[in-house]
DNA sequence: CTGAAAGCGCTTACAG
DNA sequence: CTGAAAGCGCTTACAG
């Protein structure tokens, strides 16, 4: 074949040898790093590798070594609404982040649903691909974790783990205490009724949330009507029907919406606005994720900051130095949440 | 060591031909999936690699096919506006789609600057992790495109090749024409005077748009001034200064914008606010990515839309077309930008 | 349709 | 410090 340009590293660890006149097993020694070598021979060595243009295989030297220095993490990308929330990019930041300051890399798989995702982790991890696998999605409704662990596999969740699988490795944001602030933050605002927006009500968060919230509202000795919950699934539209299902009761209506992410606070926005109703001088909202269009938008979106690159960054690092400790990895990080205070929230006139 | 459930896959191929009573190559071959085994022995191998908990080891395989069903991207992790930016998720979004399709996966590097952007692909060519890769940045200051033919690569690019390497695969946008339509538009509503703001003018996207401004200002008869033209960075205040800039002449100040993306079109609007400037009524401007934000400002942005989804999707499966074919990609693709128009664009009253 | 063998390109205990 | 050998777990031409 014709081929212009020089081809990518077709020599082996063998044709080093044989221009450097030393044993390929030599070779290999002096690219693996560690073994003791002569000055004299790793010279010879390295330029002869140097004048072949090698690179060792990292395919063949993961075969050997059984470490293939690569994280597996699993993707819906069958959801658009996955990669359009701040989750997303952050996460990715924070993995790639962790991975390359430890000379790895992620090894990224789709998935068609959250049915998929164990067993695209499971193929990744039992063909040997990756050495390790960092969970994103906590869904009650899927043992992800369970079918995991269930095959022995090094994984760290960035999520709180299912009950019954307390004892594997995790990193979260204090997801149940940001809410309550958030919540405590209102009520010391002056607001008595006070609606919570959640999201997908099968992801773990969301309970957590909704946990945070009821002991906010317990704490301030305010009763909590079942009309100021709702469930959003992080949509915009989702926070739009918010309003009107926590309105039909006027005379309960909420003066104040948590929601559990910002795009169901536009939404909600949206919805007062229908109404007429003046933001904040009537009703305050907070959304959760401090997005980038939180700050532009008319007031400036009040937000919990949830620290996710951080929380990818430590699930990474934790799961990488169990990979090279050559144990299951255990124990969790909580991650500290932080209200970005904004014009969307006032001070509630009696 | 102790250890509760089952380890992942410790079986090889040789267990299951033990149980099978079979030679290794034949379980070989009912994992390969081409080969002609007959019914009862591939039953027999089943069976007993189900026994066995047995799967393929991948990397195995990829050594001895010297593919790996991988494709590498290499992402700037250092710089927190790339994750920022909504051309980051779409980008992933399309890649994975079309990998998961064809059975692929991706493996994500970081690099940390422009500069170690071709290091990192190199490494993971050279090395065999993946089969090919898809390249995003292309800056006229770093020939990561020549580094990486230089080494006979398989590699496509998303965006347009420099010059030097016309002959390359690549798809993209259509920015200058997909500018130049912006512009006309404008043009139609009035506008005389138009201001342009890129992004960094070491990029190529932001020359290719750059141009289509001149075009339509061109076959509108319009004058430029260069005091229109300027370069935010991408960033929101960049836009912000860009105000600045471009009005230090009130008499030839700008009735409209055209931001290279909807990040420097908020602080466009964040500096035309702080001048009272009335937006749309006195000035107009439109955007670039139709970001999630951009619906909800205050107007919601105007904002013209790329199709990275689809322009990432259509290049990975192109890759993966070339690496199964063995062939050097060439050809390309051209997908068109959409404007979609919002409340911050008027027909100019004179 | 199936077996036996050589090979993919490294690593690493074992000698010396 | 270096060599010789066996092995990592597959694949695939070559026979039959």
């Amino acid at each position: 074949m014709f081929c212009v340009g020089q081809v990518l590293s077709v020599s082996t660890i063998r044709d080093v040898a044989a221009r450097a006149e030393v044993h390929p097993s030599t070779v290999s020694r002096v690219f693996s790093g560690n073994a003791q070598i002569s000055q004299a021979t790793r010279q010879r060595v390295l330029e002869a590798a140097q004048s072949l243009n090698f690179q060792p295989n990292a395919i063949a030297r993961s075969l050997s070594v059984r470490r293939t220095k690569t994280i597996g993490v699993i993707l819906p990308h069958v959801f658009d609404g996955y990669f359009a929330d701040s989750f997303f990019p952050r996460l990715m930041a924070g993995l790639l982040e962790a991975s390359y300051q430890r000379g790895y890399r992620l090894l990224v798989g789709g998935c068609n649903g959250y049915q998929d995702e164990h067993v695209q982790a499971l193929d990744i991890l039992a063909t040997r691909q990756a050495d390790g696998i960092v969970v994103t999605s906590s869904r009650l409704d899927v043992d992800t974790v369970g079918e995991l662990r269930r095959h022995n596999t090094p994984l760290v969740l960035i999520g709180h783990p299912p009950a019954q699988h307390a004892d594997v490795a995790w990193v979260d944001a204090d997801n149940c205490a940001a809410t309550r602030q958030v919540i405590e933050y209102l009520v010391g605002l002056g607001h008595r009724r006070i609606a919570y927006v959640g999201g997908d009500p099968d992801s773990s968060v969301v309970k957590e949330r909704l946990e945070g919230y009821r002991e906010g509202m317990a704490a301030a000795g305010l009763p909590v009507s079942e009309e100021w919950i709702d469930f959003g699934y992080f949509a915009e539209d989702g926070g739009y029907q918010a309003v009107e299902r926590t309105r039909r009761n006027l005379a309960n209506a909420p003066t104040a919406y948590y929601a559990a992410n910002d795009l169901m606070a536009i939404g909600i926005l949206r919805g007062l606005r229908e109404r007429s109703i003046a933001v904040p001088g009537e009703v305050s909202f907070v959304g959760t994720n401090d997005s980038p269009e939180a700050a532009h938008l008319t007031p400036p979106l009040s937000s919990l900051r949830v620290p996710y690159r951080q929380m990818a960054a430590a699930a990474a690092t934790r799961l990488i130095d169990y990979i090279e400790s050559g144990q299951q990895p255990t124990g969790h990080e909580l991650l500290e949440s932080c209200l970005i205070e904004r014009g969307s929230v006032q001070k509630l006139e009696l």
